[in-house]
DNA sequence: TCTGCATCCTCTAGTAGGTTGAGGATCAAG
DNA sequence: CTTGATCCTCAACCTACTAGAGGATGCAGA
């Protein structure tokens, strides 16, 4: 039950198995112990190491600031300002891109609602992106979507 | 004044020199024409042309899409059903971004407003990271941050 | 005319965070 | 004993660019 192959992990957290080991490759796992076969076994730290790193990224954390916490949660005795910042930062990135979205959202509404039926030369999606100047908000730059 | 340089036209878009050469490279731009020691040289049409990838970008479309758009805006003949389908998609798409985010935020802002401000043993932010049981909402998939 | 700096050229490599595939070994079930 | 699933490594690909090397050209001032 504790002892699995890379394919139990990979069913166990929900985390490819290529993902698992570009995980290792980048230093996020350690490398785990082998069989005789040279394949990988893992045991259920393995599972919670996985799971944390999973749900960091699903936060929206990137690999260097998952480094930093995974390493504060392999010290329990240090202190914990640290990871407020990173938790800070992360919350004041998404907070940004959620802004920068809703600016896109309003002029892709504004675009939408305004759909012709006829043809491209008088297509308001066509026209709009001709000419920033029909654009109410400002959205300028783009936010990595 | 219509025939200009490389980067003129980077001046006059506020798009960077090698980015304009990467769009030509993978055909979003055509080739232009070039001097005799083998410089390129843009007249207004690449101005608009590029202007419109730039808008569209800061939309948040791909390049795919932009292919496919600018590809509709060269033909004013066509309907436009298939410029309104792209608007939409990337509407979709921007929307379901945000309501990912507005997950992922409440999640941040829990972790960080219960912040401690002692040993990560105890740590709030470490907690909810390694133990998704205890976030509210879900928030399955990283909107690729 | 010479000098020097800005701009241009091509080409390669790097970024983040993986995914995909080739080519081959091994395991477990029937 | 065979078949199909799983495993291994290594390399290439993805998006949308950015950065830098190494070399050619253009233009302005002395």
């Amino acid at each position: 039950m504790s002892q699995m192959p890379i394919g139990g992990l990979a069913k166990a957290t929900g985390v490819k198995v290529p993902t698992i080991r570009f995980y290792e490759g980048i230093g996020l796992l350690p490398e785990p112990l082998r069989t005789q076969s040279d394949r990988r076994i893992y045991d259920e730290t393995a599972v919670s190491r996985l799971a944390f790193i999973k749900h960091a990224r699903q936060l929206g954390f990137s690999v260097d600031a998952i480094r930093n916490l995974l390493d504060l949660a392999d010290h329990p005795d240090r202190p914990c300002e640290q990871a407020n910042r990173l938790a800070a930062a992360q919350l004041q990135t998404v907070d940004a891109k959620i802004g920068q979205l809703e600016a896109l959202r309003g002029e892709l509404r504004r675009m939408v609602e305004a759909a012709c039926d006829g043809r491209v030369s008088d297509c308001r999606v066509i026209e709009v992106l001709s000419d920033h100047a029909l654009c109410e908000q400002d959205h300028a730059e783009s936010p990595g979507t």
